[in-house]
DNA sequence: CCATGATTTAGACTGTAATCTGGACTCGGA
DNA sequence: TCCGAGTCCAGATTACAGTCTAAATCATGG
């Protein structure tokens, strides 16, 4: 992947939710078009379509991992940090549904995408299990495996986000943040 | 969809993990090729691709329903019969990542593959929305949105094992299985 | 045994979308 | 002015899903 210059990538990332949440998946002439540009002009950028979903979903999930950041008060003790970080992802996820299906389908697919697996583990599993790790350092979490626990706890923010957007619910609603919260922390605390 | 005749049907069940769980997505052809038929075959019975996915993760359903069932003992109260749940869902899904793939594929095309989603809310979810119900009847479970709690928890079930296969890790552990149905039914169980 | 219909197959064909190719257009520096 | 790197694009090529046909095979009742 060359990367894109800044104004191009300003418009995919824009255009992001279009590419990664439609159904069919837009063909990448359309893509183009939605940006502002020709199909051969993403194949100059990007290796192709993967490379093209790779892009959006590391820079998404660098943008989630920055706003989780900023949501975090790092005095706070850790169930504290844990509540607000949860509830940060679910805001983030639920303003980015696509973010969501795009990284379910990253799961899917085994192998292919990979690189946004392994960018979404730097970014957002990482300091997640760090947190886990400082959590049960003080006794406040019940973990045993800390990446088992992590895995568990993305998966429900990421599909109780993605379900509720697929329902047609609300997912940026503030009390079903809440709720989702509280249930996936609950699921850690020691009793 | 004309319903394949049973020993097809075997041979695709059998077949399905190879045909979910692999990268990348085998081509028609090789799929045909590994049941021992031809691909104009598998037109015969399906109407596309689309049709032969829905076919085996509908099955899968199906099975994986059964098997749960088959777990609980509907005299137990609730928060034992969740536990047997959430443990049985995760075996299952420990012994089949093909169908943590695929159903996570499904979540994310968004509309194609609906009937997929549909039978895994008719065989999976629904059971377990209702057991969610009747333990808040109890005030054993402290639910507030039956629906997006089940969705949470069906979640982190589902990542976590797919991480666990994908990590490399046995995903058909046993202990595995119980700390994750501990982490998820605690989300769940009034303090 | 034959007749009939259902199943299965090889293979040719079509359409679509991904991917590749070659060239054109910038623009800063020599 | 010329060069070369970076940028962008129109059109050709390729791969494969999907469609169709005509023939082969099988099953079953008469």
């Amino acid at each position: 992947m060359k990367t894109p210059p800044a104004d191009l990538a300003e418009r995919l990332l824009d255009a992001s939710e279009q590419v990664l949440f439609t159904d069919p998946p837009p063909r990448l002439e359309d893509v183009a078009q939605l940006v502002g540009a020709s199909r051969a002009t993403l194949y100059y950028y990007f290796s192709g379509r993967d490379d093209l979903l790779t892009f959006l979903l590391t820079a998404h999930a660098r943008r989630g991992a920055a706003a989780i950041q900023g949501a975090i008060n790092s005095d706070d003790p850790p169930e504290l940090r844990l509540r607000a970080m949860v509830a940060a992802m679910a805001g983030y996820l639920g303003h980015h549904p696509g973010m969501c299906a795009g990284l379910l389908t990253a799961l899917g697919t085994t192998g292919r995408l990979n690189d946004v697996l392994q960018a979404n583990d730097i970014w957002i599993a990482a300091p997640l299990r760090e947190l886990l790790a400082d959590g049960r350092e003080t006794k406040a979490f019940a973990v045993d495996d800390i990446a088992d626990a992590a895995n568990a706890l993305l998966g429900a923010v990421l599909l109780g986000v993605l379900g509720r957007s697929i329902s047609g619910a609300d997912a940026t609603d503030l009390r079903f943040q809440q709720r989702l919260s509280e249930q996936v922390v609950r699921g850690i605390l020691t009793r």
